[in-house]
DNA sequence: CGCCGTACGGTTTTT
DNA sequence: CCGTACGGCG
């Protein structure tokens, strides 16, 4: 493939401006990677820069291996040496060549989001704060945007107005001491670190601006301001900063993402030029129409214009289930309609939702119908406990002042240290300064410490175990790389016949996972014994698991709406478009979240390419209770001559215009797909009607409810089939 | 200390 | 509803 080719003019705009500020301002399937692609490969090949003196960084470690990949197509094996990550993973690298000059441990750990919790936990317990009124997470939340705002402890209580925020200061003081004594970063010091570093070491910065040449940062509506600042940092010298994003696509405000850094862009960067990337090389008119007039919903917005040259495509299908169940049937019957078909492959189908709990349904029905499906994120492999164990097994190795990951694996598997010893220990070692680990080797070395503790003689001796274990593995971690030393270390504790004593039912599930750790260790076999342990916990830290093993396998996509951002499939089955779950509740009453999720809502619509299906749910059990939910208003968007106004499902199921959910699910073959009579808005009942139903017999009306677009009839029926709540447009029920 | 029972609270979205 | 957190017992 040829530079510049196949590009079309705005696009070779973006590529050919190699100097001085660029934003790119790309609507979705514009083409945008394409542009970002085919830009280094002419920064190297036409202006003769070095690929290492490039950094592009990316929303997620899997988009920058596709940029990666994409680079090598073009150019061979001269993308090896680009700069490529995530703001995370730069920062994580950058920190642990660097960061001993600004005071940080070479051996730092990662906190991941269970581990805050557990280290935030402790400081409450500390301040006797109850964690009930004030919730860690809450708390965790509130210190992550101070840190993304680059506002020290310090900083950060100077703002304080109200008593949460005066428990937060407290709270963000103490949990930041703690992390350094752990030798702990979590995600928002790998980039608030790294622009404190450079804000204090003038000729470190300098060290980067001077090597790194261009700056392009992709998606860049979803930066925060710390990596706004670290992005400055990096283009300070030269000047040389191109950022890719779309304000319509914003979608990670929640995570401090703050889109005023694409707005002021211009204004930030005076001269920066402008690139427009409207057309759209994605999806049908028809989706993109559907798209815009939800997209058009939101107040504050430039009006940008999608266009392209493709038809009109399939009219959108908008389908009603009764409830979440029956949705995920009809998801399932569509999905194998369109295999049986022979039109598109599994591989070709994504089904989205907003919430992850969406998802499990959505599993049930595809397992029963046999349909092959692959599940994004979810219960992440990482989050498992066995692997969360190990992992903090090999934490502990390489830091041993790691006090979380101490604490979780001092007593695993039981080895007769519980909460009294461990009590006991931290007591000890905290009077002494030093980390649980640290003491345990002092009372190794010497028996006869100046100890002022009461241990019992066989707490010792499982301490003195532990301890035994641990620092032969951190001897044997110097000359055997992280394969070796896990299965050392799995031999040692005896995991496998833990595994399948402890946890009967799923134990062989359990050890599966841990020989795939195992796999994924031994893949780091290959470096230096000193290197592949930090490079495994780094990648684990900041690497999302990859699927890439079944990314080739046929199967259909279920993913949350945020994390297919960027992705593309032919067909795509928004599920939940109800008020409620799309908006989710949580916005209701905040006009700027509102927002957002009507811009997440457009986010996935403009994944799909030729077909769109919007689904909802009449009704949906959502932790135990049922809620009845109205139509989204989204969907009241989409332009009526849009939709297929055929009804969905199969003809034959058409017929049969009752359905009762639960028994429709049993049928063989699903058959859940819904045929629809209109229903009129008024009660078509009154409390006291007398009615007859074709299975259920004579019953007297309890009450009728109108909702949006149905009515729910609840109905006492005699002859012991007691008291029914029914769907009138379901139900044949008549008056009598 | 570890096992087993019950009560409770939690799910928006993720690097 | 489901997982986890705590309390009582062996």
């Amino acid at each position: 493939m040829e530079i510049l080719q196949d590009l079309n003019p705005a696009q070779q705009d973006a590529v050919r401006h190699v100097e001085g500020p660029l934003l790119i301002l790309a609507g979705p399937g514009s083409g945008k990677t394409r542009v970002i692609v085919h830009r280094i490969a002419y920064l190297i090949e036409h202006e003769g820069v070095e690929p290492r003196r490039i950094m592009a960084v990316t929303f997620t470690n899997k988009a920058a291996k596709e940029l990666r990949d994409r680079v090598a197509a073009l150019l061979g094996d001269m993308a090896g040496s680009l700069q490529l990550g995530t703001f995370h993973a730069i920062c994580a690298r950058i920190l642990r060549i660097e960061g001993e000059a600004a005071g940080i441990d070479r051996a730092f750990a990662i906190y991941d989001d269970a581990d805050q919790v557990s280290l935030m936990k402790g400081v409450l317990a500390e301040l006797a704060v109850d964690p009930r009124k004030f919730a860690p997470r809450a708390i965790l939340a509130t210190i992550s945007r101070a840190k993304s705002e680059l506002a020290t402890p310090a900083g950060f209580s100077a703002g304080v107005r109200d008593y949460f925020g005066e428990v937060a200061s407290r709270a963000y003081a103490r949990y930041q001491t703690l992390l350094e004594e752990n030798n702990g970063l979590d995600f928002d010091d790998l980039i608030m670190r790294t622009v404190t570093m450079f804000r204090q070491n003038d000729s470190l910065l300098q060290k980067y601006q001077q090597r790194l040449l261009h700056v392009m940062i992709d998606e860049f509506q979803d930066t925060n301001i710390a990596q706004y600042v670290l992005a400055r940092q990096f283009a300070g010298g030269h000047g040389n900063i191109c950022v890719v994003g779309d304000p319509d696509q914003s979608i990670y405000s929640w995570r401090s993402a703050d889109i005023r850094n694409i707005l002021n862009f211009e204004r930030d960067y005076p001269g920066a030029k402008t690139v427009l990337l409207e057309q759209n090389y994605r999806s049908s008119q028809n989706i993109l129409d559907t798209a815009h007039a939800v997209i058009v919903g939101n107040e504050s917005r430039k009006e940008k214009t999608l266009w392209t040259e493709q038809g009109a495509g399939a009219q959108i299908q908008v389908h009603e289930a009764y409830d979440d169940l029956e949705e995920a049937d009809l998801v399932a019957a569509e999905v194998k309609a369109l295999l049986s078909k022979r039109t598109h492959r599994s591989g070709d189908i994504a089904v989205m939702y907003r919430t992850n709990a969406q998802s499990r349904a959505l599993e049930e029905a595809l397992l029963r119908e046999q349909v092959r499906y692959r599940l994004v994120g979810g219960t992440r492999f990482y989050a498992r406990k066995e692997v969360k164990d190990l992992l903090a097994y090999l934490r502990l190795v390489h830091n041993p002042v790691d006090r979380v990951a101490f604490e979780r694996v001092v007593n695993v598997p039981p080895r007769g240290i519980g909460e009294k010893t461990l009590d006991e220990l931290e007591r000890w070692s905290e009077s002494l300064d030093l980390a649980p680990f640290a003491a345990l080797e002092l009372l190794a070395e010497d028996r006869q410490p100046p100890r002022p503790h009461r241990l019992a003689a066989r707490a010792e001796t499982a301490l003195l175990g532990f301890h035994e274990l641990l620092s032969g593995l951190i001897g044997s971690s110097r000359d055997r790389p992280v394969g070796e030393l896990l299965s050392a270390l799995l031999e040692q504790i005896g995991y496998r016949a833990f595994l399948l004593n402890e946890f009967e039912e799923d134990g062989e599930e359990r050890w599966e996972n841990v020989q795939q750790l195992l796999t994924l260790a031994a893949e780091y076999d290959g470096l230096t014994p000193e290197a592949s342990l930090p490079q495994m916990l780094e990648d684990v830290a900041l690497v999302a698991p990859s699927d890439e093993y079944n990314e080739q396998a046929d199967s259909v996509t279920l993913i949350t709406l945020h994390a297919a951002k960027g992705l593309e499939f032919p067909v795509v089955m928004i599920v939940g478009m109800e008020d409620g779950v799309l908006p989710h509740m949580r916005s209701f009453d905040d006009p700027v979240q509102m927002e957002e999720e009507r811009r997440l809502c457009y986010v996935g619509m403009t994944r799909a390419k030729e077909r769109l299906y919007l689904m909802r749910a009449f009704r949906r059990r959502l932790m135990g209770s049922s809620l009845r939910n109205p139509p989204s208003r989204f969907l009241k968007d989409v332009p009526p001559e849009l939709i297929d106004a055929r009804r969905p499902g199969r003809d034959e199921e058409r017929e049969s215009r009752y359905r009762e959910p639960s028994l429709a699910r049993m049928r063989p073959g699903g058959g859940a797909a819904g045929g629809r009579t209109l229903v009129p808005s008024e009660a078509a009942f009154a409390a006291g009607d007398h009615v007859r139903h074709e299975r259920f017999g004579d019953g007297v009306v309890v009450s009728c409810m109108v909702t949006s677009d149905d009515q729910e009839v609840t109905v006492a029926f005699g002859n012991g089939s007691g008291v029914k709540k029914l769907l009138l447009s379901y139900a044949p029920l008549e008056k009598v």
